[in-house]
DNA sequence: GACGCATATGGAAGCGCTTCCAGAGCGATC
DNA sequence: GATCGCTCTGGAAGCGCTTCCATATGCGTC
C-alpha cells in the first residue's frame, strides 16, 4: 500500500476497522452502526478511494454490466438513430446505478444469430441482456433464454413473445389506428400501405390497427395497395415509386417507419408532387429526421430512450433478485406512444 | 467442478496439463509444443470453456474495455449520429480483439466536466479513453490526462490538441478549401458561411480552409457574411433566416455540418426558393440525413467509422505496450475525405 | 442471574485467472 | 563429460473484493 491506487485494505486501516465492515458499508449492507460508517465513508473520502470493479465482479459473481444486442445491417445503419435512442435510455439508468452497458451488433443474416446470442449469454460478461428487434421476437431463441434462466427483457416485441419474457413496448396496434384515424377524419379514403420486414411483429402490429379503423370506417381494406419494404430509406423510394406511378393513385401512404416515409417523400418531390396537397405521407417512430425532413412528417412518436431506460430497470431488479414481474400479466411493459401532427398529412385535395 | 461453467483448470485437467499451461495457449504465449497447444484446444472445445473476463481482467491488471468519452446535450441530440458512427467503428474493431467498448455521455456543460472525465478514469475501468468533440479538444484535460500517463485517443481535435496526444482526424482545413472551390468553379461569388460551436476547432479549421479558397480566387473573405450556430438543426434554421431575409442575399451557403445544412434547406423551402437554383447549400460529414433530405445535400465526407476504428487499434497498441507512435510526428493520424456532390448545390442562376 | 435473541464486527476462504520464478530436458560447445 | 543456453512446463503467490460463518456485545425475559 502506499504506493498505487488505494485497495478497500488501506481504507480499512485508516478507519480502524475490518475489510469486511468497509465492503458492507460500500454495498449498503445491514447492521453497520453510524459511527463505524461516517469513519469509514471519511477514509474513503480522504484516500480517494474507488472500488475496483473487476475484482468486486469477480468476488460477488456479478459483472453489474449490462448488455445491449441489436442488429446489424449494412442496410440498416441510416436506421440506426433507433437503436441510439434505445441504448441511450438504457446507458442513463445504467450509469444511475453503477452499472455498465456493453453493445452487441449481431448480423441479422446469419445463420448462426441465435448462437451468437447465446454464447453472448455463455460468455458471463453480462448479468443480463436487452433484446431490440428483430430478436426481440424471435420466439425460439427467447425460449432458449428462458429455459438457461438468463435475465433479459425484450423491447417492441410482439404479442408472441411479449408471453415468454419480460418486455417493454408501445401498443402498435391502437397505434396504427390512431394514425389511420387522423388520416380518415382529415378525409382520406384511398390508401396505400408500406410494411415492414417479416418477423417485426410490432410492425406488423401497426398494420392490423390500420386495417381496423378501415374496417370501422367502412372502408375494405383490400381496397388499399400494401407493400412490403424493408425499414430502409432506399425502400421506401422504390417502392413508393411503384405505388405512384401505378392507376389509381393513393391520396395518403402510411409507412411502417420514418425512414421508409421519408424515402417515399423523396419520390414525391422526385416526381414533382405537391407535398401534401397531393400525397400525405405518415410514418412511424419520430426519429429527428422526421422533423428535419419537408415537409415535417407526421408520425406515431415512440419514447425509445424511455423504453430503453424501463428495460434497464427491469433488468436491475431481476438481477439484485427482486421477486421477478408479478406473473403473466405484469411481464408485458407497456409505455405511452403519442400522436405527433406535422406538415405532411393534410385533407386531400377533392 | 463438473457442475457449473467449466474453469481452466477443468480444461486443464481434461488436456493434462498445468492451469499455466493453458493460460499459456489462450493468451498466445510463446514456447508451448505443437502437441500440447492441440491437446488444450481440444479440451476447449469439447468443454466449451469460455475465459472469466472478469477474473482475467484482476489478475491481468488490464480490464480489455476502452470507454467512449462524448457530450451529452440535449440540444445537440439529432446531432448523435456523429457519434454513433465513432462509436460503431470502435466497437467492431474492440469485438475482433476481444476487447469491450463502454460509453460515456458527458455533460459538456457541466462545471465540472474535466473531473467528470479524470473520475473515469480513476475508476480503472478502462484501458484507455476515446475522446469526441468537444473534449478531444480540451487542451487543459488533455494535459491533466497526459500527466497520469492514461492512454488516450482525440477524434477530431484540432491542431493544438494533437500535439498533445495521438489523435485521429481528416484535414478540415484542406475540406473546407475543397468543399468551397466545388463552389466557386460552378460560378459562386456572394458567399454565406455558418460556423459551429466556439471550442471545436476542427470545424473552425473548415472555415480557415474557406478563406483561402476565396483569397485565392481573389475574393475578399469579409465579403462573406459569417454567422456562428450550435451545430443543431434549430440554429441552422434560424440563422439562415436571418441570412437570407438580408438584402444582397448570398448564392451559395456553407454550413460547418450536416444538421445546420439541412436547417438551412427547411428555411429556404419555407422561403418558398426554388432549390437549388436560386440558393446552393452545402454541409460538413455526411451524415446519413444529407441524402434523405431534398434536395440530397453536397457535402464532405467524413470516414467516422474508419476513425472509430483506428482510434481503437491506437488504444489497442498502447495498451499493450507497443513502442509509442514515433514521436511528434506520427501522434496525428490523417484520414481520407471526400468531398461528395449531390444536387443541393449547382451553378447560380445568373 | 442464566438464557435467548437481536445487532454489530471480524476471520478466513475463495472467485478464476495471470505473473513470477524455478526446474526439467536436451542438443551444442569447449 | 561438464558447462552453457535454449525450449518447454509447472508450482505458488496473489490480484481486490465478497461471502459464509463465528464471535462479541447489549438488552429484555422468566
Amino acid at each position: 500500500m502506499g504506493s498505487g491506487k488505494p485497495t478497500i485494505d488501506d481504507v480499512a486501516a485508516l478507519a480502524g476497522v475490518a475489510r469486511v465492515t468497509v465492503s458492507r458499508v460500500l454495498n449498503g449492507g445491514p447492521n453497520v452502526s453510524d459511527k463505524v460508517r461516517q469513519a469509514v465513508l471519511a477514509a474513503v473520502e480522504k484516500l480517494q478511494y474507488k472500488v475496483n470493479v473487476q475484482a468486486r465482479s469477480l468476488a460477488g459473481g456479478k459483472s453489474r454490466v449490462l448488455g445491449l444486442i441489436y442488429s446489424s445491417d449494412v442496410e440498416t445503419e441510416p436506421n440506426s438513430f433507433y437503436y441510439s435512442a434505445i441504448e441511450l435510455g438504457a446507458l442513463r439508468a445504467c450509469s444511475q446505478v453503477g452499472f455498465q452497458l456493453g453493445t452487441h451488433a449481431v448480423n441479422q443474416h446469419s445463420l448462426r444469430k441465435a448462437d451468437l446470442v447465446m454464447e453472448i449469454i455463455r460468455s458471463r460478461r453480462y448479468d443480463g441482456l436487452i433484446l431490440t428487434p428483430p430478436f426481440s421476437d424471435d420466439a425460439e431463441l427467447l425460449e432458449n433464454i428462458k429455459a438457461v434462466r438468463f435475465p433479459v427483457v425484450a423491447v417492441s416485441a410482439g404479442r408472441p413473445a411479449q408471453s415468454i419474457v419480460p418486455s417493454v413496448s408501445i401498443d402498435d396496434e391502437a397505434a396504427g389506428y390512431e394514425l389511420t384515424r387522423h388520416l380518415l377524419l382529415l378525409g382520406h379514403r384511398r390508401f396505400a400501405f408500406i410494411k415492414g420486414l417479416e418477423g417485426h411483429v410490432s410492425a406488423e402490429d401497426r398494420y392490423l390497427g390500420f386495417v381496423r379503423a378501415l374496417e370501422q370506417a367502412g372502408i375494405a381494406p383490400t381496397s388499399a395497395r400494401v407493400e412490403r419494404g424493408s425499414f430502409t430509406f432506399r425502400s421506401g423510394i422504390d417502392i413508393a415509386a411503384r405505388i405512384l406511378n401505378g392507376s389509381d393513385r393513393p391520396t395518403a401512404l402510411i409507412c411502417a417507419n420514418d425512414d421508409m416515409a421519408v424515402g417515399a417523400l423523396f419520390t414525391a418531390h422526385k416526381m414533382g408532387l405537391q407535398l401534401p396537397r397531393e400525397l400525405s405521407v405518415v410514418g412511424f417512430d419520430d426519429t429527428p429526421v422526421s422533423e428535419i425532413i419537408w415537409p415535417p412528417l407526421t408520425t406515431i412518436h415512440q419514447p425509445l430512450k424511455t423504453m430503453g431506460a424501463r428495460a434497464a430497470e427491469i433488468l436491475f431488479d431481476t438481477v439484485s433478485g427482486e421477486p421477478p414481474q408479478p406473473a403473466e400479466h405484469g411481464l408485458a411493459n407497456l409505455v405511452p406512444h403519442r400522436l405527433v401532427i406535422r406538415e405532411s398529412a393534410s385533407s386531400p385535395s377533392l
